[in-house]
Formats: C-alpha cells, structure tokens, sequence
DNA sequence: TTGTTATTTCGCTAAATGACGAAATGAATT
DNA sequence: AATTCATTTCGTCATTTAGCGAAATAACAA
C-alpha cells in the first residue's frame, strides 16, 4: 500500500531530466555507471546519485557483477504504481531527438572499450 | 508529440505533496483556491503558485467566476502521458490517511463560509 | 600484498524550489 | 468613483538539489 510520501517519491525520482534518460535507457539492457556516464557525458559521482534516487524508489535495481555494478529496470515492480509509470516512461518518447541521439550513442558504449583504455 | 521537456515539466509538477493532494481534491470537485487553501493550510499566494505549476504543464485549467476562479483537472488532456498520469494518482492513494483528512476537511470548505467573516 | 579500476561517499558550490508577507491586479458592489 | 475581496505577482529567505572533484570502498589482477 503506497502512501503520500512514497509516491512524491517516485514523482521526484522522476522529476529530472538525467533520470528519464537513464530509465530510458535500461529499457534496452542493463547498463554499468561507466557506460551511462559516457552517453549522459556527466561526472560518475553524478551518475551514481541518479541511480541510486532511482533505486531508492524501487524503479531500478543493482547488481554486482566483479567490479561492475549491472543497474536495471526492477523487473519486480511490487507496486501498479510503478509499474504504470515505467510503461508510461516506455512508451513516451520515443520520437524525442535527445533520447534518440542516446540510444545512438549506447550502442558505441561498451564497457569494456570505455574501461580498458 | 511530447519531447523530454515536456514530460520532465509534468513529472516536476507531481513531486510534492502539496500538488499532489491538489490534483485529489480536484478530482471530487471543481475548487477555488480559498478552498484549497483551507484544506492545505498553507498561505494563499504558495497555493496559487502551486496551481500555477499545475496549469502550466497543462494538467489542470482555471476559469474565472465572478470574484472567484474555479480550478479543474484539465477535461482535455491532450496527451496519453498527462491523461495516464492523472488516472494513475485518481486510482492512487484511496486509502492514504492525509488523503482521507483532506477530503473530510473539504466537505467543510465552504467559499461562501470563508470569505463572509 | 600491492596495484588497478569501477563505484560510492563526502564536502562543497551554484541554482532551483517552497514558503511567507506585502503589494498589485481584477471583478463585483456600493 | 471608491471600496471590498479573491487572487496573482514580487521580493526575500531557508532548504533542497544537481553538479563537480577528491577521498574512500570494493573487487579483481599481478
């Protein structure tokens, strides 16, 4: 049961623009810090507080892999609150030029070029 | 077509609390802002503000009534994102407390009652 | 163990936001 | 025209927030 508080919450937490791209961009796949650092070209301390307002109200989930944290759309998203924005934020945008222009630049972003230089 | 602007402006319209318990009350009633400021208890020129906010991303409307002006959830929400968003804080919160206090104190807020003292 | 690398936390700054009271505006009434 | 009253706008203040770089932490590699 979702009171007041929890879902300002999830409003805040979608309430930024930086955030509305990341979800955006975890729908494709799990995605690591360094590689949405790279396409949102901002600090990864930055990056990080993003994600973890966006984990703090259950929309995103992380995961350990090795030195890598895999951040994610909670695919368990125990709430029809949540659940209804991560579709509305889904199926918005699809047309927008910045979004595209980051999806584009996802697909240069692998973790492994990005890190082993 | 809604860009990332666009749709950030309305999720920094539902993340407070204020605006959102707004968006409940309207939803029993047109309401105009001595109501409201009597159910939130905050001072007329912040809820003003805060319903400014509100029409400004297009999810509510105002009209002018003789002295008064009547606030309204938009009935032409020209958009699936806001048309959604407004379905999902309508079915949300039914059973959250503050939500509750506020509509038993609306039933008390009668405009004629609090601007004839 | 020591070093390297990805991420988080900390401390700080600049900008945005929510709150208020006072002054301005707009519409009805006298 | 002057007054009254609901609302909006303005100026200010305190708090929050997004941003950064530096330091701390965590996990693998040598």
């Amino acid at each position: 049961m979702e009171d007041l508080k929890d879902i300002t919450k999830v409003f805040k937490a979608l309430a930024d623009s930086s955030r509305v791209r990341i979800i955006k961009m975890l729908e494709s796949k799990p995605l690591c810090v360094c590689e949405i650092t790279f396409v949102l070209n901002l600090s990864t301390s930055t990056v990080s507080k993003h994600l973890s307002i966006l984990r703090d109200c259950g929309l995103i989930l992380d995961e350990k892999n090795g030195k890598w944290v895999n951040y994610m759309i909670n695919p368990d998203l125990n709430s029809n609150l949540r659940e209804q924005l991560i579709n509305l934020v889904n199926t918005s945008l699809v047309n927008d030029n910045f979004i595209k222009l980051d999806k584009a630049n996802l697909i240069m972003a692998d973790r492994n070029l990005l890190c082993n230089i």
